[in-house]
This record gives C-alpha cells, sequence and structure tokens, in this order.
RNA sequence: CGGGGCGUGGCUCAGCCUGGUAGAGCGCCUGGUUCGGGACCAGGAGGCCGGAGGUUCGAAUCCUCUCGCCCCGACCA
C-alpha cells in the first residue's frame, strides 16, 4: 500500500489524557482513538494488527480442533436468569430494556448463550466432546476504565467452551487449551508466564492464567524457578519470626496500653517484634462476622478468606459492628474468649505460643497468648505472599511482579450445565451430566501487552507477526525517479513474496518518514537512498537499530527470511 | 461510589488570581526555496473559551449547577 493515500494520523506530542505507554504510543501512531471512557475506534493500523492477532487465534484454535461460531452480543435475561448471574454480576453487566420493556444485557461472556445452544442440540455422549469458540466484542460496565486499551467497556476476546462427558475430558480439553494458548503467545512474540490462579468460589477445581510483566498491568504474580502463582493465590514459606516465642506454660495475662493500637505502635511500646504479635481482623463473610488471625507482619488475603469461607461477599467489619461484637475498638481486639465467632488462624500461626494479642478491652493487650489452648481455633492459608517469603519448591527466595493478564483458562465444572440443566444420554441410556471449561483470550491486550513490553524513545516496536505491516520501504526523496523506481520495484518483489509491505511514497523530508516508520512499530525499513548508484539499499531493524547494506535485487528476499 | 486534577483552534499549552468579548508552538492550506533524522521564508484559514444559569455596564476570567475526561482508592466473569 503506498502511505500517500493511508489514514494514518501520526502524532508528535502525547495527548494530555494518556498515562501508560501503550496508550501514549496506540494514540501518537495512529491506531486508536478515544470515543468515550473505556470506549475506542481502531484505525486502520490498530485494525490490521488486531486481525493478525485473530488470525494466530484461528489457526491455532483450530488446530485444537475447535469449532468458530459467532453469537449474538444482545441476550434476553432469561439466560443469564437462569445461570444466577443476572443477580451476580450486578453493575458490570450493561443492562437494556427493549420497546416492549423486555430486560436485556450486553453479553460480557458467552456461557450462557454457548449452554443454551448445548442443550438445545447435544443429546448423546456420542456427540461429545465439543469445543466451541468465537472472536467478538464484549461488554463490561467496568467502574473505572482506565489505562487506554487495558481496561475497557467494550473489547474483542476470544472465548471457548468445552463440553465433555466426564473430568478426564475436561483435562484433556484444558490441556490442549493450555498448550495452544502457549502457541498462540509466543507466535505472538510475548514473554508470558502461564501462573495458578483462583477459580472462586463458586465451582472451578482449577484455572490458569496467562501473564505479561509490565508495570502497566493491574495483576500480582508470585514466580520463582517453575513456581508461578497469581499473587491471590500464591503460598510460600514465610519468613521466619524475628524472636523466638517464650518458653514455658503462662497464662494470658493483660498489660496496658495506653494509646496502643496499631501493630508497629504495639511492637514499639512492648519491645516485641511484629511478628510476635496475632493480627486480629474482623470479617463480614456473606454477613457473617469471623475473626481472622494473621501474623502481626502479614497480610490477610481477602481473595484467600472469600475462598476458605466459600463466601459470596466479604468485607471488613464496620466500626460499630466491630464495638457491638467484641466490646472494644479495632487496636484491641484478640480471639481469647470470643464467643459465638468463628475464629480461622493463618497456619503461619500454627505451633506458635506465648503471643500478643488484643485484649477485646480498650487499651489492653494480652501476653502469653496461645492458638488452641487459649481460644479455640481453625487453621487455613489466609496470608498474601510477601517480598522476603521462599519458594516452597526451591527454597530461593521469590518474585513478585506487576503483569498484565493476556489469557485464563478456567476448569468450570457442572456450575452452567447444572444450573441451565445441560445433560446428554450415556451408554446405559440414562442422564449425564456434561462438565464444561471456559477460555478466554484478550485481543486487544495482546497488542497493547507487545507494546508495554517492547518501545524505545521513537515509538512502538512490533514483532513480525502481529506489526501492521512487515517492512516499509522508504524512497528518501521520492521525487527522485530512480529511487522512486527502485522503491517500488523492491516494494513489487516484497509483495510477490507475500510481504505486507508499505511504500513510503509521500513528499516528506527523509526525517519526516523516519520517526514515522518508527512511531507506527514497523520491523523492518528498506530505505533506498544515495547508496543506489551503487546497486545498494539500506536494511534497517527497527528493534536492534541496526542497518546493512543490501542490493537492490536480494531486499526483499531478506526481509521475507527476517520475518519468518 | 469516596478523594484529587483537568476541560481555551486538530495536538500541546498560556491567559483566569487582580473581569474590558483570545494568544503561542506544532499541525493544516497557498506560493517559493529545500530534501539522509520531525526544514526555512512569505502569506492564509481555523476557536467565543465543555454546557446551563447567575452576578456585572461588561465574564474564558467571579458564583451556582451540570456534563465530560484523567489519576488514586473501592471494584474487576
Amino acid at each position: 500500500m503506498q502511505w500517500s493515500k493511508l489514514f494514518i494520523p501520526t502524532l508528535r506530542e502525547v495527548p494530555a489524557e494518556a498515562e501508560v505507554v501503550s496508550h501514549q504510543l496506540l494514540l501518537r501512531a495512529g491506531y486508536v482513538r478515544q470515543l468515550a471512557a473505556g470506549i475506542y475506534s481502531y484505525l486502520f493500523l490498530a485494525q490490521r494488527s488486531l486481525l493478525k492477532i485473530e488470525k494466530i487465534v484461528r489457526e491455532e484454535m483450530d488446530a485444537m480442533g475447535a469449532q468458530e461460531m459467532l453469537l449474538p452480543a444482545l441476550n434476553p435475561a432469561e439466560v443469564w436468569q437462569e445461570s444466577g448471574r443476572w443477580d451476580v454480576m450486578g453493575q458490570n453487566l450493561f443492562r437494556l430494556k427493549d420497546r416492549f420493556d423486555r430486560d436485556l444485557c450486553l453479553a460480557m461472556t458467552h456461557e450462557e448463550v454457548m449452554t443454551t445452544i448445548a442443550r438445545g442440540e447435544l443429546r448423546s455422549y456420542k456427540q461429545l466432546p465439543q469445543i466451541w469458540y468465537q472472536i467478538q466484542t464484549k461488554f463490561r460496565d467496568e467502574p473505572r476504565p482506565k489505562s487506554g486499551l487495558l481496561r475497557v467497556r467494550q473489547f474483542l476476546m476470544k472465548d471457548s467452551y468445552s463440553f465433555d462427558l466426564e473430568p478426564a475430558g475436561l483435562d484433556a480439553s484444558f490441556d490442549k487449551h493450555y498448550e495452544a494458548y502457549k502457541r498462540i503467545f509466543t507466535r505472538c512474540g510475548l514473554e508470558f508466564v502461564a501462573v495458578e490462579a483462583d477459580s472462586g468460589a463458586m465451582g472451578g477445581s482449577q484455572s490458569t492464567e496467562f501473564m505479561v510483566a509490565s508495570d502497566a498491568g493491574e495483576d500480582f504474580v508470585v514466580v520463582c524457578g517453575s513456581y508461578a502463582a497469581n499473587l491471590e493465590k500464591a503460598v510460600a514459606h514465610p519468613v521466619p519470626p524475628a524472636a523466638p516465642d517464650p518458653d514455658g506454660e503462662f497464662e494470658p495475662e493483660p498489660v496496658h496500653t495506653p494509646g496502643v493500637k496499631t501493630i508497629a505502635e504495639v511492637a514499639d511500646f512492648l519491645k516485641l517484634p511484629a511478628s510476635s504479635q496475632m493480627k486480629s481482623l474482623v470479617m463480614m463473610a456473606d454477613d457473617k462476622p469471623v475473626l481472622a488471625l494473621v501474623r502481626g507482619d502479614h497480610q490477610l488475603s481477602e481473595t484467600k478468606f472469600a475462598s476458605v469461607m466459600k463466601a459470596r461477599e466479604i468485607r471488613p467489619a464496620l466500626p460499630h459492628e466491630i464495638r457491638e461484637l467484641f466490646g472494644a475498638d479495632p487496636g484491641s481486639l484478640g480471639p481469647v474468649g470470643v464467643k459465638n465467632i468463628r475464629v480461622i488462624a493463618d497456619k503461619a500461626l500454627e505451633g506458635r505460643r506465648n503471643m500478643v494479642a488484643g485484649a477485646n478491652r480498650d487499651d489492653y493487650h494480652l501476653l502469653h497468648v496461645t492458638p488452641g489452648k487459649d481460644f479455640p481455633v481453625e487453621f487455613a492459608d489466609l496470608r498474601q505472599v510477601a517480598i522476603g517469603d521462599t519458594c516452597m519448591e526451591c527454597g530461593l527466595p521469590v518474585a513478585i511482579r506487576k503483569t498484565i493478564e493476556i489469557g485464563h483458562i478456567f476448569k468450570l465444572g457442572y456450575k452452567y450445565s447444572d444450573a441451565m440443566g445441560l445433560r446428554v444420554q450415556g451408554p446405559d441410556g440414562s442422564d449425564v451430566r456434561v462438565i464444561m471449561g471456559s477460555y478466554g483470550i484478550g485481543i486487544e491486550r495482546i497488542l497493547c501487552a507487545a507494546i508495554e513490553q517492547s518501545h524505545d524513545s521513537n515509538g512502538i516496536i512490533l514483532p513480525p507477526a502481529i506489526a501492521p505491516f512487515q517492512v516499509v520501504i522508504t524512497p528518501v526523496n521520492n521525487g527522485d525517479e530512480a529511487q522512486k523506481q527502485a522503491a517500488l520495484q523492491i516494494y513489487q518483489a516484497c509483495q510477490s513474496l507475500g510481504l505486507d509491505a508499505l511504500l513510503d511514497d509521500r513528499d516528506e523530508r527523509p526525517g519526516v518518514k523516519f520517526k514515522d516508520a518508527e512511531l507506527i512499530g514497523i520491523p523492518f525499513r528498506i530505505t533506498v537512498g544515495k547508496k543506489l548508484a551503487q546497486g545498494m539499499v539500506e536494511l534497517v531493524t527497527r528493534k536492534s537499530k541496526t542497518s546493512e547494506d543490501v542490493l537492490v535485487a536480494e531486499a526483499a528476499e531478506l526481509v521475507g527470511k527476517l520475518c519468518r
């Protein structure tokens, strides 16, 4: 294509509203324009890149035997009411009414519709397994869209759904996706990590997220050697307590601690490190109070807590609730003498003795509190992994990294098939429940992640597989007939090799053309200039900023090799 | 939803405090000179200052309300 005829509105300055790099560059390079908060128009370059990403996704999905469909984005309320998600999704679901006052929504995923199709049509075990997928626009009424294309209200997603007869079949479908996802992200040129993820309180035995390290991300993952998990789910050995527990059989002993409330203040006042204290957190799990205990220097993981409680909704208790339940204010709370409230402690407190806790009396703490002896307790993993923790597998310190989630694969189990009555007839004529999995990929997020991961002060650096064009041919002076002809010749040679080539035939100064080509991230540039007299042109690699002189006749073929 | 910031030509921003109906750079158009890293000269087009109401002789500027966008937090199948 000829640049002079294209709409590629590059910007010299960064639009004020863009904060994260991928957002700034997508705007500057003329890929996207914003229509409203979290709603973007994908212009020519973005669309080309997204189509290439989709093509890779399709090839790999098709290769595993998945079948592509296209389902409605506009859904009747009924199917969402059947699955229960009409209520569960709350405000995140875009809802609307039609002219007859019927409730509708814009789908944020397609479990309901897929299950509706499956239960109407799948009748025999012989028809299983099935894997169905689609690439389409999803809608979510995000409370706070942000970070350019990373958290938006309308976005493209590849979602697939597997239907199997038994758990082993689901495992196989899950594994197929796992492998396909690795190939997809590798082909897209991304450095990614697959991590264990929290599968939520409602069903689902296993889930894996695919993450790309980036400061623009919103998720944290814990990684070390072969271990990788979302921070919400990660486990690791805590650093040992800073001081040994006092030896001996003691009874809890009140100590006056006026105005001493926080862990740090208690540590200072009693000259005992935070790790010798029990942090008492009053939580409401589905509106029932629970006292959660973690080591003083540890943090409660709300995800783990919710999961242990099997609660749909958890929140910290309000000050007045705490007062009513404990007779004391936060800062003096503890587990001793607590009645009719479930007490659950993090595993790091198991085996500890003679620790410090609040006395449930304002301005008092207790010394020598031992879990199990001084109060009944159950133990569970409640703690969020922290920097300094060591890996359960290799013993080395774990790293915590900020990441962008680009894919998530999920064993759903029977949640939707049970809720919506999806069964098939088994070999013996009886009804068999169908077990499902769901698997998502954020299409735009792949593009964003690629940009976040690979850019420099001049702009985007895209891998050839997902760049809108693989090569740009730039005659330094398009008014020079010899240069113009040579550029055209190379351009045509690229095309005949099947390369996506762009001919920069604009009547611009060379600096402008170089800057633009670099900004929009085209991996290779062939510059036709002075050396044409010797039959040579320059092949410039965007990523390495290196340049080599090549023969006019060989330029296209060289680029072809580099793109493979 | 809580906290903060910002809305002035296409983009970046000044002007607002101390009211007198708008300015710069870039971009755009025309002509010319240029042509290996976002050229130069000359000429030109383009905004009623997010919106509504109020105060005032007079409002981009002061007051009230409202809409939108961004950031932090809460939230995030």
